[in-house]
RNA sequence: GGUCCGGUAGCUCAGUUGGAUAGAGCAUCAGCCUUCUAAGCUGAGGGUCAUUGGUUCGAAUCCAAUCCGGAUCACCA
């Protein structure tokens, strides 16, 4: 690109006009100039440009381009072999290849915020890995990244856990039930639904309409009342709030903990629910909002084509929206953030559209930076997951079945003959763990998608675990043969290299040189899937390699150091990008 | 009804700012282990890129309309 412009001293017209691609398999070279754009420009035909074009830059340049075709208007350029492996001994044993430098630039990611009123779920679990890998994407490619969690503890949810909890529970804790916290907590939330059904069922039959008779039945009331409670400080109310959500806490951290994922910052509800009411109130006074009759206060949105947004009740209480406009001010004075991030389900696309645009509107300085990183619902073959329908796959079950397949599978195949105890478990929580992530990253995050068991327990093609595979493939020759010794000068003076690359080998050089520009676009797009796309494609060139050449073996000595170097590169890379999804690599499998 | 998102092989998905004969994986079929790990490799079949029109040297990609699917438009969070 650089050696193009070169070319064309004449500024005169746009440089944006070249493009450069990668050249298809089918012809000979590496990299394609697409020669149309100039044929206007330069009044020649574009065939004769490209003859032109491909004599100067192989004249001008014989370090990096060794030949060119022209074919119908492409000029296909074979780079020079020594380009690729110049990359290869400056970086093979770069540890930090493919981290960019520091951006300067804070970036907060919210993800997982979740209700301490039930465990997790596996819908979650996309959003807890897309927010994990993101941030860490950022993280590698150069800015400065607050991992968040936004605990959704307060609210009429936790309250029917609550009474629920104190009319059948007879006393039940964590410890003496033997039940994980969340999943008590859970289980009271679930017979509070079941007695308010019987409630409300009751009343209908006594002659109650449905609608009354929702609103009627004692237990809900009894959840509406511990909420005024709450929200008045009660002790023995707060109080039992406090252990139920201490139970729930102490569940979580261990399901956080086996996905592999933690946060640098907690902010929660019942501290920041009161929030916003100064910004709605410095909004009245500027006179974007505006009042109604019932003192209630809104915002008309009618003009950017929205609706009306209710922002304070008329009794004066926060509504949902006045909460996240409070908290954004609060995550943006805290820490100076240039962007935040919300990893959020698509459901609340337009949620997150009004809170933009109101905080805009506010002429508050943190809406600019708000990114709503909207990811489509998982859903199961026989459709959406609901919690009231029993149709939920709870998260810790989840990762336990995957961890059990990959044993099985893992046994099946006589793979982890020889490990320890410890390392059997440890290598079955890496497979199985690795394809359940990859499974949900390896889709563009904005498309909704289909879980299905079957599928991502396979553990062939486009997984993780195929990744997981040429890896200790790669480990394995390192194991009986030795690192690279020579010094790079060494081995790169021998003729036997310079004289060719085998295709496999450039192949596998090429993608490698393009590692940093995969980080960049999985950052710019924030798209993990990039990664494992990149990841798959790097390890599938692998085991081609692998399986065409041999290292061992290979027609020279510094070929063989050369060959060296590259797997110790490919291994490198992969774990540098596999990590930024939370995905580790074993040694052995 | 308004707004937003999606529609690419039987299935699940890639496809950079428009570029050559639209690519992977799964599934199906045919080959490859006395040699560095076969959870692998090689090959075959499989397509009206939802439909129609437009923009131009050139469209899965950009524009318009239509069809199908989903989300959302709460004094719930």
């Amino acid at each position: 690109m650089e050696a193009l412009q070169h070319f064309f001293p004449d500024q005169s017209f746009d440089l944006g006009l070249i493009s450069v691609n990668e050249t298809k398999s089918e012809f000979t070279g590496d990299y394609t100039v697409v020669l149309f754009p100039f044929v206007k420009m330069l009044r020649q035909k574009p065939d004769e440009l490209g003859n032109t074009l491909g004599v100067w830059l192989t004249e001008q340049h014989p370090e990096l381009f060794t030949a060119f075709q022209v074919v119908s208007g492409f000029l296909n350029l074979t780079v020079n072999d020594r380009f690729f492996l110049d990359m290869l001994s400056r970086n093979w044993n770069n540890q930090c290849y493919g981290t960019a430098a520091a951006s300067g630039k804070k970036v907060m990611i919210e993800y997982s915020s979740p209700n301490t009123n039930k465990p997790l779920h596996f819908g979650h679990l996309r959003n807890n890995f897309l927010g994990y890998a993101v941030g860490n994407i950022l993280k590698v490619n150069g800015d400065t990244v607050v991992k968040a969690n936004l605990v959704n503890d307060r609210g009429i949810h936790i309250c029917k856990s609550m009474v629920a909890w104190q009319h059948f529970a007879q006393g039940a804790t964590p410890e003496s039930s033997g039940i994980k916290g969340d999943h008590l907590v859970g289980d009271y939330y679930v017979r509070f639904n079941d007695e308010y059904k019987a409630q409300v069922k009751e009343l209908m039959a006594s002659g109650m309409s449905e609608e009354l008779a929702e609103k009627e039945a004692p237990i809900m009331k009894e959840a509406q009342q511990m909420l005024r409670a709450w929200e008045a400080g009660d002790e023995a109310v707060v109080s039992l709030w406090k252990q139920m959500n201490a139970w729930v806490y102490a569940g979580f951290d261990i399901t956080y903990k086996n996905l592999g994922i933690d946060f640098d910052k907690f902010y929660y509800e019942s501290n920041t629910y009161l929030l916003g009411k100064a910004i709605v109130e410095k909004g009245l006074e500027k006179g974007v909002l505006f009042r109604k009759e019932d003192n209630s206060v809104w915002i008309d949105l009618t003009a950017d084509g929205l609706d009306q947004k209710l922002l304070l009740r008329g009794d004066g209480t926060s509504v949902y929206m006045t909460q996240d406009l409070g908290t954004a001010v609060l995550k943006y004075n805290d820490f100076g953030l240039d962007r935040s991030v919300y990893v959020i389900a698509d459901e609340q696309n337009y949620h997150m559209q009004v809170l933009q645009l109101i905080l805009k509107k506010l002429g508050e300085p943190c809406a600019d930076g708000i990114f709503h990183l909207s990811y489509g619902m998982v859903e199961l073959p026989s459709g959406r997951m609901k919690s009231r329908e029993g149709t939920v796959v709870d998260a810790d079950d989840m990762i336990e079945e995957m961890i059990s397949m990959a044993e099985q599978q893992t046994k099946e195949n006589g793979k982890a003959d020889g490990f320890s105890g410890e390392e059997q478990k440890q290598l079955y929580r890496m497979i199985g763990l690795g394809a359940l992530k990859f499974y949900l990253l390896r889709v563009d995050p904005k498309k909704k998608m289909i879980f299905n068991p079957q599928e991502s327990i396979d553990l062939h093609g486009f997984t993780a675990t195929f990744i997981q595979y040429a890896h200790a493939r790669i480990c394995s020759v390192l194991r009986k043969e030795q690192l690279p010794v020579m010094p790079a000068a060494d081995v790169f003076a021998g003729k036997s290299i310079g004289e060719g690359l085998f295709e496999a080998e450039k192949h596998i050089l090429k993608m490698l040189e393009q590692y940093p520009v995969a980080v960049e676009t999985a950052a710019k797009e924030m798209s993990p899937s990039v990664l494992c796309n990149y990841c798959f494609s790097l390890a599938q060139a692998f085991n081609t390699f692998y399986d065409r050449h041999s290292i061992a073996k290979a027609e020279s000595e510094e070929k063989k150091q050369m060959r060296l170097m590259t797997v110790v590169m490919i291994a490198r890379t992969l774990r540098h990008a596999m990590s930024m999804l939370g995905i580790e690599l074993p040694e052995k499998m």
